[in-house]
DNA sequence: CCTTGAATAATGTGATATCATTTTTAAAAA
DNA sequence: TTTTTAAAAATGATATCACATTATTCAAGG
């Protein structure tokens, strides 16, 4: 337990455990576990002044989100990225998040698509902050806005799956690259929506995936296993 | 509960935990669990002759697949199907199973495509049976080999948290409809496979999904509303 | 007969205890 | 120095208990 698990602020969840999960949801999120380090409950109970029991239930729940995995020494700990899973996720969260935006479109209304922009504007306000975290948050709640126009969406909980699953990696990509630049397509995804121009909007979600840190991600990917190659041949001389 | 849990024959599950967990899973999966009525942790403890723990990391695991959910009153339920959610459901069950369908094409090997035709000769045999709850673990184990020929594949527990929640709807119907026929493309899914074909595949796994127990469910859905508006206009009278 | 309200029962949540398994530690052997 | 091995510590799994919240029951009042 030598990583710390950020607060969060405006929790208002009603039990203990619902606060576990957030916590370590976020923490998973924002890259703040190291992966391969394995989480135990007595570890992180202590930490949390609080018993194992609703620790338990919060790493079920996320080993069922398949943001930890759980060895078979019954040991859990958030999973190493690879290339090939890292590409896998990659274009899943694209099916389904084009797919779900899609579906979304018949029920966008103009009212929607201004609180979309005003959440557009903000990051706008945060990224000569560059605070990572805050940009992470409201870019997710732009897309979570959008996606959930439509009532009967069922592919939020996939996609979020998806984004837990990738978000360790992509705060790892970017504390490596140590400047970042954070490009979003939101500006022609907002006008898709006000043409109500479904092929526009796929294409904005695209590129809006392609263009994130998605690019780094393959970057520093490719750099590690090179590094990995170049130390297994010292390791053979 | 006044329902029952069918129990789970080659069930190799280590922990209690993840016995109850399975038998649920498939209990929910199978329909044995009627929609709306709630599933209390001390019911199932003494149906299933354990303590409430390991009842509620399974019933939590399972919340967040989305096959239970959790209302505010704390009380947890498989949850009633609506029209909506249905064509969501549906729509977002082909979208993900073409992408990991397609995905999977490069790593089948013609030893792959005999194991998956072993598994369909299995099931036309069971079909004369109308064997419901075999076909469909058939059914799924067919869907799943396919999937996991992709080594790298992150989409099939998104794939399975569908299944989970179309399952026990799919159940209702065909006890609704008394006589039911299971139709499935696996033929011509086959012979894609066999000729590299993804536009081929897509198209078998598009019929399969949508001439399997859907259109039923459509016409359940649909009949189900008509009942309720011709209650609700003789209640107006 | 229906509604209201208090008493009772049932339930979810979280802490603690116990046991089997796993991991770590450290000393002994090679 | 490295490997092996046994003791000790830590961990996961499950049961049980106590408490707060929620459901249910049933009698009193309308």
């Amino acid at each position: 337990m030598d990583f710390c698990i950020p607060e969060l602020e405006g929790d208002d969840q009603p039990t203990s455990q619902d606060q576990v999960y957030a916590r370590l949801r976020n923490a998973i999120m924002v890259g703040a576990i190291p992966t391969g380090t394995s989480l135990t409950m007595r570890g992180l109970a202590e930490h949390l002044n609080l018993s194992p029991t609703p620790i338990r239930e919060a790493l079920r729940r996320l080993t069922s989100e398949s943001a930890i995995v759980s060895k078979d020494n019954r040991r859990m700990l958030v999973p190493e990225m690879t290339s090939g899973r890292f590409e896998d996720l990659v274009s899943t969260r694209k099916v389904l998040e084009c797919h779900a935006a899609v579906r979304a479109l018949p029920y966008i209304s103009d009212i929607l698509i201004d609180e979309l922009e005003a959440i557009d504007v903000e990051m706008d306000g945060a990224i000569p902050k560059s605070d990572y975290d805050l940009l992470t948050r409201l870019n997710q709640a732009f897309h979570r806005k959008l996606y959930s126009a439509n009532i009967h969406q069922c592919a939020l909980p996939l996609i979020e799956s998806i984004w837990l699953q990738l978000g360790p990696f992509q705060r790892e990509v970017i504390s490596d690259l140590r400047e970042f630049y954070i490009v979003d397509h939101h500006k022609s995804l907002l006008q898709a929506l006000r043409n109500r121009d479904a092929d526009a909007l796929v294409d904005s979600i695209k590129k809006d995936i392609e263009d994130g840190v998605v690019a780094a991600g393959r970057e520093a990917i490719a750099a590690r296993s090179a590094d990995q190659n170049k130390q297994r041949a010292a390791g053979e001389e």
